[in-house]
DNA sequence: TGATATACTGTTATCAGTAACTTAAAGTTT
DNA sequence: AAACTTTAAGTTACTGATAACAGTATATCA
């Protein structure tokens, strides 16, 4: 591949020349520049990023961390990343950890080395680590979804879990559900901990007494929802609502559930936090909580975008909390009982 | 961020030394060794790739370019990419084109630029553009999903689109339809010429009279399947049955035909080329004809990789074509009439 | 004992760009 | 016309790592 010297040597001009012609710099003759321009052309030169970014010291490339991009909610949300990313001529490099912390140190090794000007980060150990800290001194990150123990001075983007967990529950306690379940993901990651915190609010303020039985810290999967599912379902009083952590572990406890031979509404209600938009669209069943996620992705990128190119000199923490929305379909039997809807609330009912 | 140099002076040795530590070079003494790896953890030492890649002309970095990440399809096929190509050490960059020949462009640049050691292209324009050629001659790519005209010497991994379409459309056929609509993407792109060869070598074989009126060449999008389906059932004798040409035609499909009024199955069959697993999962609707997504990820990323490191100097092209599976459910009316079945075809059915 | 091999470490040049500085010529001002 | 400014270049040094080569010290062998 031609060098900006090959080009340089050709148009009869010194490298500098070449260079200034490539980034649009003023000070060149318009007619040098012409030359210089067919010269790139007829060589088929491509500038090389990689020489670029070494001597300036920035690479115009962020690292998005993720559990996994399969997930409905991360996939939207890295297409928001994305398309930011884009815009702001910045590429992406994506990780998937797959909830596992040993897979997040290797990918955050793996970026530091690359020297990435910044990262997005969905933790899956939700804790501080050597290279966290390493991270954090040397390349901008902002957090998103998840909080991290330890590195509460960060920027972060994420939904408010505790109230929609609590819309949900409560949605569930005003169609007359008691005995609800609920499967979250490990409990060292903070949307687990504040689903939960929301749910028991909801029951809490209902004068529904907490059993323990039905909290299962388990994993945002479907293996896990489908564990867990079967461990609720043959408790001895088992739930009659299940209230899914994520789409994942709704999905896991809708195979389930299937294979207990019940029927969701009829048999048992379930509900999900984060929708699944291409079932939502062709079979409108899950009564769930959604997050924006798209709007999750553009913002972390935007604000790691700006603190990467220091526009704004804001030294302290930028906390974006979006809000979830409930939506009413009808696997939690709406339809079998009479609809009830808070007031005041966020709330959308489909068909 | 401390260098090379940084680490080799407070250990007392030159750069060499480090980089041969760095590296797990022998011809280090065990003890030089061991007081360089305290001197690394000590200032927490990062190698810098960017320079590393620069001298040694690789950056163990491939592009994948797709059209949508949001499609299911392509989000397990991308998957299969990257677990593969983090197996072996290499990272991804991802690119949507959105079907959009002139993003297809800018990306590709994109990644000359950066120098990935190859790229995995589901090509958007399906035409060889000097771009591409460029890329080729400099940097190893391996199609995936699509051909592109004027490209026929390069690796591919892709589905048997006629096979498939030939498979669902005889489905239909066998269940007694006779008025088939298909709904497929841009004329350009090779799968949707393929899968309706397919559709047509069905008709034909039954003597069946094709119709070009029932045939769309559309968009591979949710939009391009709701303002078909909308034309189709618009004409003066509209199809009993839809053949949705991917995934998310088929959603855009559904949409379409709900808000006409009518019911999938029993006013209208709908059948889709790719399943949508989350859906399937939860509700098993869709007859469909899958593909291995995640393998044709995983094989396109094995042959690129071979292909970079030069491992087999085949010369050759290597064209892998995936078998694609029929998974009969229920959105053909299959309950509703008598079930039939091809012999020895490869035939799944759902309960 | 001298010759040769081996183990270990250092030196130098290089990769492809760009910042900062320098130079040369042309244009402007008084 | 001297002094100054502007325009359009070119030169040099540097980014962080590594290959290739060059030493030096120690070990082994005839």
């Amino acid at each position: 591949m031609p060098t900006i010297y090959d080009v340089a040597k050709r148009a009869g001009v010194s490298a500098m020349t070449v260079s200034r012609v490539i980034n649009g710099k003023k000070d060149v003759k318009p007619e040098t520049r012409e030359k210089v321009i067919k010269v790139i052309e007829e060589l088929g030169y491509v500038p090389n990023s990689l020489a670029r970014s070494f001597v300036l010291q920035k690479t115009k490339t962020i690292g998005l961390v993720i559990t996994d991009i399969t997930n409905p909610f991360f996939t939207t949300l890295a297409r928001g990343v994305e398309d930011t990313a884009m815009k702001n001529q910045f590429s992406v490099i994506f990780c998937n950890t797959d909830e596992d912390p040993e897979k997040e140190v290797l990918y955050l090794e793996l970026l530091a080395r690359k020297r990435v000007d910044g990262v997005i980060l969905a933790s899956a150990s939700g804790k501080r680590t050597p290279l966290k800290s390493l991270l954090i001194e040397g390349i901008p990150v902002v957090l998103i979804d998840r909080e991290v123990d330890g590195l509460e001075d960060l920027d972060i983007v994420k939904g408010d879990s505790v109230h929609g967990a609590y819309l949900l529950t409560k949605h569930l306690i005003n169609l007359g559900y008691r005995r609800i379940g609920i499967i979250v993901g490990n409990k060292n990651i903070s949307t687990a901990e504040d689903r939960v915190e929301g749910y028991k609010k909801a029951l809490i303020e209902s004068g529904i007494p907490i059993e323990e039985e039905l909290i299962k810290f388990s994993r945002y999967s479907k293996e896990g929802g489908y564990i867990s599912t079967k461990e609720l379902l043959s408790l001895e009083d088992p739930p009659t609502a299940i209230f899914g952590g994520n789409n994942f572990i709704a999905i896991g406890a809708m195979i389930a559930i299937r294979e207990e031979g019940l029927r969701v509404p009829e048999d048992i209600a379930l509900v999900s936090f984060d929708d699944i938009e291409s079932l939502s669209e062709v079979y409108p069943f899950f009564t769930v909580v959604t997050q924006p996620a798209y709007s999750m992705g553009v913002i972390a990128t935007e604000l790691l975008i700006r603190r990467v190119e220091n526009k704004d000199r804001v030294r302290e923490r930028r906390k974006v909390i979006l809000q979830p929305e409930l939506i009413i379909r009808g696997s939690a039997g709406e339809n079998l009982v009479k609809e009830v809807r808070e007031e005041g609330e966020k709330v959308r009912v489909d068909d």
